[in-house]
DNA sequence: AATGAATGAGTCTTCATTCAT
DNA sequence: TATGAATGAAGACTCATTCAT
């Protein structure tokens, strides 16, 4: 009967796996306080209240930890996205259009930071590719686009959006929404999420248009 | 008149002046290649072409050099957009427009790579805002985005575009512009940015709208 | 349970602790060589025939083991000076202080090169005396001056010694002996030390005095 | 002609003796300052105002230019304390030790520090020793101790000190004015210098002794 | 002869990883 | 299988000394 760690001493399970999911766990945890340069091994182990060396029984390296750490993360943020984008055909088409800008800044914010993180380390990066690729279901970047691409398609068909490419409008309405959750860039006014709706829909084209307001 | 360095032995010049400048060169030039965190001092000097130990004679720690290099580069993407935004008033819109999303698309291709090292290294990001803030004349986020801005608002007042709140209409362009300049959000093609200009003009509302192809 | 250095790999006991000790034992080896400026971090390490980072598991930094490596030895020959310091009323008050004497010469040949690296490093200085007055048993200069102050009040008590003052007697005593044990200053003749007690006991006065020889 | 230093533009005399003057004086002020291991060569240069290349111009290395520096500073130590050792035969014999007491205690305020940071750079206390013994006119701790042993060997000619070992008197007084200066043992009260040579003219022993108080 | 930037060996310290227990 | 001390390869930075100007 192999050992069991002492930060997993009283729960059920098969011990190797619980021990699997508290490194996880803690990894997630560090990972979202604080910058990924700080979460060192020996900080990880000290937070997970297990030794240093446990880690290699589990995983590759501690990358590999931190990789899988933020796989689940992504999966779980996207996952939350997509309970929140709205039903079509419900409610006005404004309304949401609103709902799904609010989950995006929701995501974004979440999201930033990691991909910042991944952004900078290159190896971490790839691996990460690599991985959200290879899982049969896959999400990250491309599989947000595709769920907002989704809602304008489905709101085409309702008649209730133009019928514009719909991959652009998610790329604006997206793009829109994160430089406003880019924390240095502007003012971070609640209002700003609506105005950028109006505008979408509206269009910048003058010569036709609705009257505005 | 002490000795001149190895590295810049032809070049004309004060010598401290040209070696400083060659450093931070080879820190451009490692900053736009790998990773910052591959970007050690040893691993500078021998671009350099240098003693390991110059770079403090020239700059207070690695950290100031890597802050005035993106400093720099910074400052140069910044006025290389500056240069590239089209005259108001010059051209149809959509050109105007598809000039810009050009801009922005070349701005975020080269912005990128040091937004996210930048945002990955807290330190160096507080040291980078500060030196920014303090600067009389401010670039980075917020330069660019008043640029869009300004464009935005100038040709509404020539009655060519909508009169909407011109800050949504540039925080769509230039995010929707930011997604498609992604390295890893779906594919790269050239139309993707002509498709985003024509649904921001057009707008998704389909109440209204003119007859779209 | 963890590794054993290699240093250690015969020892009894728990590996942490002996490690530790051996750590100690080879800064109190260097420190009693040669000179503190040359007991590197890497110097300590070979000398110690072990790996460039153990000394950062055991102790905060060098200066960490070097303090406390300092401290042990002065607590050590401290204990050695109070073991030999004589028993009141016991043989002829000369003989006594001859005794103290010879005690406080081997005293001072140990302590001179640490007080002096001690001196020579503020740092250090400034870390050792905060350590020293916060042990519960003080020690150093003011403990071993204690000492030979309560001999000669107690020899006075007895009746044997004049009534002066005691703490200018062990000044004189200590200083005298310092003087003497001075590796640079006069001969190192053993009846040095006793002509030093002698003149001691006898007093320069003229006016008074026995007659000597 | 050759090229005058910065820092001594105004001065007359020979460049070369004038500078080497100015950066010994330098040395010799940051050496009365800070503890020797802030002494780098740029910081010498910097607060002589002068180049960092100008040293070994003038002195084999910084060493050589420390060591002289001490050099001169000791013997002007000695020849201030020479210039305040009493006559013999003026006032009491307990006045011409107090005053001696007093230029004692000055000597070693000092040269404590200065001794310090011979003692621990073994090196450059052997080049010292080397020195100061290959000098035509000796000095440093022998010539004091002679000084003050050549006082007690006079006033023990003139009757008014007793006749012992005027060695051991010597190391005595010296002694014991010594202790008193250290600046970390006993209190630095004024009235112990005059109890320390109260003492040493009457003696320890009992058994004699004027009626003291 | 003075200048001061260039040189590069050397310092302390960190940290991912190994491995005896 | 968990432990945690041991390992040693980096890393950033310092500084005495050199030398072209």
């Amino acid at each position: 009967m192999p050992r069991k760690a002492r930060a997993t001493a009283g729960r059920e399970g098969d011990a190797a796996v619980v021990l699997r999911e508290h490194l996880l766990d803690t990894a997630d945890r560090l990972l979202a306080e604080g910058d990924v340069g700080s979460i060192t091994a020996r900080a990880l182990a000290r937070a997970a209240d297990v030794s240093d060396g446990v880690l290699y029984n589990h995983f590759a390296d501690k990358n590999d930890l931190l990789l899988q750490a933020l796989v689940r993360r992504f999966g779980r943020l996207v996952a939350e996205f997509q309970a929140a984008v709205p039903a079509v055909g419900g409610g006005t088409v404004e309304e949401s259009l609103d709902t799904l800008a609010q989950a995006l800044l929701a995501l974004h914010g979440a999201a930033f930071p990691l991909i910042a993180k991944l952004l900078a380390q290159p190896a971490l990066l790839q691996r990460f590719l690599v991985e959200i690729h290879a899982s049969s279901e896959p999400f990250g970047g491309k599989l947000i686009r595709d769920l907002v691409v989704d809602f304008v398609t489905a709101e085409q068909r309702t008649g209730r959006l133009a019928g514009g490419d719909p991959e652009a409008a998610a790329d604006l309405l997206i793009g829109g929404v994160a430089v406003i959750a880019l924390p240095f860039v502007g003012a971070a006014r609640g209002d700003r999420l609506n105005a950028l709706v109006e505008t979408l829909l509206d269009g910048l084209d003058h010569s036709k248009g609705r009257d505005t307001r």
